[in-house]
DNA sequence: AAGTTTTTACGAAAAAATTCATACTTTGCA
DNA sequence: TGCAAAGTATGAATTTTTTCGTAAAAACTT
C-alpha cells in the first residue's frame, strides 16, 4: 500500500508501525509489551489501533493462526518520506539542504556516520 | 518561550507560526489571507486559533495598536529541531544519518546545495 | 453622530484521535 | 468435557483539535 497525504498515519499508529518494521510480524501482545516500555495504555486501546490502522490498510494480519499476527502494510521507507517531504515544506521552507543541516547540528552524528553520509553525498552528485 | 514535548504546536498552529516567520509580525487578517493560498477556512477560525496560540504563549500580540498584530514567541529553529527530534526518534530509530540520507535521496537538492553540505560536514568533524 | 465595516470575544458544534469497559469467542489444560 | 485464561469485537466515552455562528466592541465613512 503506497502513503500519501489522505490516509497518512496518525502518532499514535506511527508507534505502532514503529514496532512492527522492528519486529517483521507480530501479535497485539507483543506490540502492546513494547508500546508499554514508552507510555502506558490499557491492552484494548492497542487492539482497537491496530483494528482500525488494518481497516484503513496500513497493516495487513493472519488471521488463520491462533492469534493473529500482524505486518505492516506500508514500508518504513515510503513513510519516512512522506513525513519527511511535509516537514521540510511546513518547517524548512521546501529546502532539504536546510533540514541537513539542523539535523546534524542538534543531535550529532558519530564520525561513522559522518563518513557514510560524505560517501553518499559522493554517489549522488 | 521554550518549546517541549507538551506544548507541542500542532499542525494547524504550525501553519501559522509558518507565517508568521515569514513575515516577521501580521495582523489575523494577513495571517488569514496567506492561509487562504493553501487552503479554505473561515476568517474566525484563524482568529480562533490565534487566540488559542496567544493563550498557549505561542506568539505575542501588541493590542495597543487599532488591530492586534502578532508576533511567533518560539524561533523557528527551536520548533524545527523539536520536530526534527521527534522524527528521528520515531522514524529513523534514533539515526540522524539515516535521516539525512533520506532526505537527500527523495527531495534532491541543487548542486549549490550539495555542497554546502559538504562544506558543513567539514566543518563539524 | 448615525450607520457601515472590520475586528475581537466567546461559546459551542463538529471532526478527529485516543481510550476503555464490556461482551463474546477461541484456546489450552485439569 | 468443562473451566480458566487469553484473544477479539464492538460500541461508546473522552480528549484533542478544528471550525464556525453570533454578538459585542472598535474603527472608519460621510
Amino acid at each position: 500500500m503506497i502513503l500519501t497525504k489522505k490516509n497518512k498515519p496518525t502518532e499514535s499508529e506511527l508507534e505502532i508501525l514503529q514496532v512492527l518494521w522492528q519486529k517483521n510480524a507480530a501479535t497485539v501482545r507483543e506490540v502492546h509489551e513494547e508500546l508499554l516500555k514508552l507510555k502506558d495504555a490499557g491492552y484494548t486501546t492497542t487492539l482497537k489501533l491496530m483494528q482500525i490502522m488494518f481497516e484503513k490498510g496500513l497493516v495487513t494480519r493472519d488471521s488463520s493462526s491462533k492469534t493473529h499476527i500482524y505486518e505492516a502494510a506500508v514500508t518504513r521507507e515510503n513513510t519516512q518520506a512522506l513525513f519527511l517531504n511535509k516537514m521540510i515544506d511546513s518547517l524548512f521552507s521546501g529546502s532539504s539542504a536546510q533540514l541537513v543541516m539542523q539535523a546534524l547540528g542538534n543531535h550529532k552524528a558519530s564520525k561513522t556516520e559522518l563518513e557514510e553520509i560524505k560517501n553518499f553525498l559522493n554517489t549522488i552528485k
